[in-house]
DNA sequence: GCGGATCAC
DNA sequence: TATGGTGATCCGC
């Protein structure tokens, strides 16, 4: 079983069943069902129990069951009560980045598929490449077998920083806390923004972006929402050059995650996909609602309040503090130790720090 | 407090 | 011929 799954979950059902059994049992069975006069409720709820004490079967399981479905719905409500509307965030993304800064260096490129990386990873495809299948985090020798004529260039980082620099020149008028991700991407809080020029979120976007051409010659995309999960999302709709937006009302934020896949979320990669899909058969965020007995059940309290937060579309609002970095390393696929012992202390002296484990 | 697994870029 | 590197988080031990 994959360790995102709570080992209690299939430990520990038959003995933490005789609390719940007797509350469930009582509520479900008892109280709702009419023609139940006469029925000796203490017998019946001690038969129940006696029989169920150390087992396994299928109705001691269901009944455990419907005790969790009521605590989360409890975890639910408090969810929905956090839910915060109020601010407007963008999440902006350049489009095809390291392929779009060689493209404008060397105009020659233009229209052409391109690869930033080598024969062993592409960092980055034009999109003429992607029309071919050719995606970031490939291997260069598969490419180019699916597009012959795919022309690779070296990555050069200085470069992309030149350009992450002046974009971010632009988000900073923006919003001066804003929080970049990447080179290439980047979280705004335009609430202020919006309100100072008495625009709408639609309209500082589409100028910002424009802002972003003119400083870089590089196109953009972005998603507006009001939080930065659905506001990431957004991004993807109207790339490359695009931008969709969001509005901050509970039933457009419902409406909007409540179909989409699972592996869109940021933070459900291809193991979390694969796990709910092949265990509970959850594809959709609203699935994640339906199933979440099963959810609370199976996975941590944590997981559980990140898989349920998804399902309502809520996501963070505030601006984290600026932290200071938690480790520092260097990683190569087959190298001596030592060279890696160098660029380690090399990067820990450039930052006057000094490690604490090795 | 550590290593493994997962995730994002 | 050939599948990366950096940093963060969660979890079990």
């Amino acid at each position: 079983a994959p360790k995102l799954i709570k080992e209690e979950s299939w430990k520990l059902v038959p003995t933490t069943l005789s609390q719940s059994m007797e509350k469930t049992y009582d509520t479900v069975f008892l109280n709702a069902k009419a023609g139940m006069d006469g029925v000796d409720k203490k017998k019946v709820q001690k038969v129940v129990y006696e029989m169920s004490k150390g087992s396994n079967s299928l109705s001691t399981k269901r009944l455990s069951c419907i005790c969790i479905h009521r605590a989360t719905d409890a975890k639910l409500v408090k969810l929905e009560a956090g839910r915060d509307l109020s601010r407007t965030w963008v999440h902006v993304d350049m489009d095809a980045f390291y392929a779009a800064v060689e493209t404008l260096v060397d105009p020659s490129l233009a229209g052409k598929p391109i690869a930033v990386g080598g024969t062993s990873m592409i960092c980055t495809a034009s999109y003429e490449a992607r029309k071919f299948g050719v995606r970031s985090a490939m291997p260069g020798f598969i490419a180019r077998k699916l597009c012959p004529d795919l022309i690779f260039v070296k990555p050069d980082f200085n470069k992309y920083t030149h350009f992450s620099e002046l974009s971010r020149e632009v988000f900073r008028e923006y919003d001066p806390n804003f929080i970049g991700v990447s080179l290439d991407e980047a979280y705004l809080d335009i609430t202020g923004m919006c309100r100072l020029r008495s625009m709408s979120s639609a309209e500082v976007v589409e100028e910002l972006r424009g802002k972003v051409f003119a400083a870089t010659g590089l196109s953009c995309s972005a998603g507006v929402g009001p939080n930065r999960l659905v506001a990431k999302v957004c991004t993807d709709i109207n790339k490359p050059d695009g931008q969709y937006v969001l509005e901050n009302r509970r039933s457009a934020v419902v409406d909007f995650i409540s179909p989409l896949p699972i592996r869109k979320v940021p933070g459900i990669g291809k193991v979390t996909e694969r796990i709910l899909r092949e265990v509970l058969d959850i594809n959709v965020c609203a699935d994640l609602l339906t199933k979440r007995a099963h959810i609370s059940a199976l996975f941590s309290q944590i997981s559980t309040e990140f898989f349920l937060s998804v399902a309502l579309g809520i996501g963070a609002t505030e601006a984290p503090q600026h932290e200071q970095r938690k480790s520092l390393g260097h990683e190569r696929t087959f190298s001596a130790l030592n060279e890696l012992a160098e660029l380690v202390a090399r990067d820990l002296a450039r930052e006057d720090l000094q490690g604490r484990t090795v």
